[in-house]
DNA sequence: GCCGCAGACTCCATGGAGTA
DNA sequence: TACTCCATGGAGTCTGCGGC
């Protein structure tokens, strides 16, 4: 039988490189030197002590253990197998135990095609060349042009692979049970991208519930999967509260099993409930009393039709959403039909993935971005924009091209107060990219119709200021920065200066005027 | 070679943002 | 209260430097 360890243990290199880019905190360690082997590791906690290098010989942890002599020693190991660097020195035996995070690769024997009868009374039949342990691409959609409207194709969707996957975890734990040994579940961590292995028993009685809900979620999962049934991770929740606790403690688990696995939540059969909402295009909200429709997970889309578009508008909030649905905003708008989206709040995979769909169907329809100007608004700007860090794994959830509309400074300085321009004006005005609103209001000593002023303005809270710090550095650890994220940079550094934010509320009573012109512009 | 202990790291709880 | 996202910090674990 094929161990899970050796599979498990594959890092995409994609998710290390992208989790060190995304964290402003990553910091990627030196290999250290000793027999050329190199331990890499990328953390996402802020390093305390950046000083300390491999370079100057200081530690180096890792989730791969030291060899036993060493450990016991507590002198540096290279890890180097079968007989480590300072094992051979000294004329030691040398042996790689099993303490925790120690990879099972070793002990791994080559499968040969096995037939299970799973929990559903079906059998599985697991192939050796096409293994139960390779790494699954998650199910991807194609839109495909058919008479002037986009249609989704279903691509290779890998339920078999990952009911391999899991029916192989429970062999391991059958084999271990009768052979006596500790029972093993390899997770990997999203944040370090490090393969831990979740025992029972364990030191800890938290290791041992982890075990247990871990378990019980691959049960659920492999029920999904066999069923062809999509479960909520609310349904896990409920199939044993009282181990799991939270459903925070489920959320995460989810998660970590995919990134396990190589894939995406989808993959899995288990969603999250809708939370986002779209209005326009053949979404119709007839009947819907004006709230939009909720969006559909991409997998039951049978196609958008968004040909007649001239944009999208994703909105933070639903409230302003609500206000431009009722209004009919996106057949009414002076820049033509369009799209009005909200995933209230930090966006969920299902808005993300729908948006990337979208994008990828109708390239050609600028996307937008109404947020608010603080530093929570552009940071769900951002998760639209790049992802996050903690769903770096799922594919398909980015929008490379959406386009920050506002609200800005320049939406919230009055001329007439600040005389001179602002920072993010003058540097506008140097590069010669300025929204023609901005080069109104700088330039202009009329108080522009469609501009908050400064009573609209809320002072910024602790918290605030420590997020806008926060994607400050984050802004400033990516190297390649385009023009938007520059101009980002420097809205972060205004708000900061003035330490005042704004609501998209404030432009309540002028909204249409004020998307008229900045849509049109 | 032994081993105290500082630092790096993971896990997990908590709390904040948005919303219904 | 439910549900999504995020960040932070305490506690425990592991590594290995460096003093003896």
């Amino acid at each position: 039988m094929e161990h899970i360890g050796s599979s498990w243990a594959t890092t995409p290199s994609s998710h290390r490189v992208l989790s060190t880019i995304s964290s402003p905190t990553s910091s990627t360690r030196a290999p250290t030197e000793e027999g050329g082997h190199s331990v890499q590791r990328t953390s996402v906690l802020p390093s305390q002590d950046s000083a300390r290098n491999s370079d100057s010989g200081t530690a180096s942890y890792t989730s791969d253990p030291v060899c036993e002599q060493c450990h016991a020693k507590r002198v540096r190991c290279d890890r180097v197998k079968p007989c480590c660097g300072a094992c051979s020195r000294r004329g030691r035996d040398c042996s790689f135990g099993r303490r925790q995070g120690q990879s099972t690769q070793e002990t791994s024997v080559q499968s040969t095609p096995v037939s299970l009868n799973n929990s559903a009374g079906i059998t599985t039949q697991i192939s050796s060349s096409n293994g139960p342990f390779t790494q699954a691409t998650p199910a991807e959609r194609h839109p495909v042009l058919q008479d002037g409207i986009y249609v989704f194709e279903e691509g290779d969707s890998q339920p078999a692979a990952i009911i391999a996957k899991i029916e192989g975890i429970l062999e391991d734990i059958v084999d271990a049970l009768s052979l006596n040994r500790v029972l093993m579940i390899p997770l990997r961590s999203r944040q370090s991208g490090n393969e831990v292995m979740i025992r029972f028993p364990s030191d800890r009685i938290a290791g041992a519930k982890k075990f247990t809900a871990l378990l019980q979620i691959l049960h659920c999962i492999h029920e999904a999967l066999v069923s062809g049934r999509i479960v909520t991770k609310r349904n896990i929740y409920y199939h044993n509260p009282d181990l799991f606790c939270s459903q925070a403690y489920v959320d995460q688990l989810v998660d970590d099993i995919a990134f396990t696995f190589g894939v995406g939540r989808d993959a899995l059969n288990v969603r999250a409930a809708s939370k986002g909402l779209v209005a326009g295009g053949n979404f119709d909200i007839i009947g819907q009393d004006h709230h939009g429709v909720p969006i559909p997970h991409t997998s039951s889309l049978d196609g958008v039709d968004f040909h007649s578009s001239r944009w999208i508008l994703v909105i933070e909030k639903e409230a302003t959403f609500r206000s431009l649905v009722a209004s009919r905003y996106f057949e009414l708008s002076a820049a033509g039909p369009g799209i009005l989206i909200t995933a209230k709040g930090y966006p969920d995979l299902a808005t993300r993935q729908f948006l990337h769909l979208v994008q990828s169907s109708y390239p050609h329809i600028p996307i937008h971005a109404l947020v608010d100007f603080d530093p929570d608004g552009l940071a769900i700007m951002r998760t639209y924009k790049h992802g996050s860090r903690s769903l770096d794994h799922e594919e398909n959830v980015t929008l490379p091209g959406l386009y920050w509309l506002g609200v800005k400074s320049s939406d919230v300085l009055d001329p007439q107060r600040h005389l001179a321009a602002s920072p993010l004006q003058q540097l506008s005005q140097q590069s010669g990219n300025m929204p023609p609103s901005c080069q109104l209001s700088a330039s202009s000593n009329v108080h522009p119709p469609n501009q908050l002023n400064m009573e609209t303005l809320c002072t910024l809270t602790s918290n605030d200021r420590k997020k806008a710090v926060n994607l400050l550095r984050s802004l400033n650890n990516q190297h390649d920065q385009d023009t938007e994220e520059m101009m980002l940079t420097r809205e972060l550094q205004l708000m900061l200066m003035l330490n005042k934010k704004a609501e998209i509320q404030a432009l309540d009573d002028s909204m249409t005027a004020w998307l008229n012109e900045h849509l049109c512009a």
